[in-house]
DNA sequence: TCAACAGTTTAGAACTATTATAATGTAGAA
DNA sequence: TTCTACATTATAATAGTTCTAAACTGTTGA
């Protein structure tokens, strides 16, 4: 709520201002305790609720795109009709629960490193993730 | 070409009747060598150069999904604009090349078995999938 | 053999997540 | 304060996918 500050600066030395939609936004997905799974629409549900100054849907999906730019999010690789993001930025991986459409953390330790004992020619990894697809027992 | 009566029987025995349609189609698909990765839009571009009968777009989509559905096709997880299916049914993960948006099969060999040592009570592990994002070195 | 029916195909409309446009507004520098 | 590049916004456009409902066809069994 208060402490608006850090975003403020956070922001700023990222190249990019400060604004009133991006500071309310940094609250919602950063002033949490947990981390949490979203997707667009879950989002500006949740600004609705937030606020009553209303921020345009071209702006959220402007800011998630900056946020994501600046590592400040993750988007989860998964087929869906929509794209799911993940404030949590360190190295995880995820089950996906196909029935409720949930994405659940699992903790990195619960994971054996995986390895991948062959490359590409010419290019390098930028990411390894782990998809564990769920459903109803 | 000629061995339709092997994809007449497969469709024929698992409750799909064998069009004309969705023989072509099996041909594509299955009359190769190689395994391969494609989008709907591939396989539309496919299936045009290969007859002059046209298929409705709308069936393209649900001969994917129907073959799907009996496990001839696997859908593979990404975040892209577009599904990409895969004719390799078999138990594997993959590289997506990010620049030429491309999906590369990692022989299973070459990846050591990834161990989760964690459950979601009530749920049951339909799959288990890396993606290895790589980029231009 | 062939009528009947359920399954299938089809063109086109509808849907929906996402991106583009271009006018208006604003943060930060000078 | 003034200026300008950056940002927001409403709205249109785009594009992949799904839906609709009419026409068609494979299969069954009388
Ligand atoms: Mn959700
Ligand atoms: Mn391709
Ligand atoms: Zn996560
Ligand atoms: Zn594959």
């Amino acid at each position: 709520m208060l402490n608006n500050s850090h975003y403020i600066d956070k922001l700023r030395s990222s190249g990019l201002r400060p604004t009133k939609q991006r500071i309310k936004i940094c609250e919602i997905l950063f002033n949490t305790e947990k981390t949490f799974h979203f997707t667009i629409n879950d989002l500006v549900k949740k600004i609705s609720k937030a606020t009553n100054d209303k921020i345009s849907l071209a702006t959220v999906y402007n800011t998630v795109h900056a946020f994501k730019k600046k590592g400040y999010l993750k988007e989860i690789p998964i087929n869906s009709d929509q794209s799911y993001f993940d404030t949590n930025t360190s190295h995880h991986h995820h089950f996906y629960d196909e029935n409720q459409k949930d994405l659940i953390d699992i903790d990195d330790a619960d994971v054996e490193p995986v390895k991948v004992n062959t490359r590409i020619p010419g290019k390098k990894i930028k990411s390894v993730e782990v998809l564990v697809k769920v459903e109803d027992a």
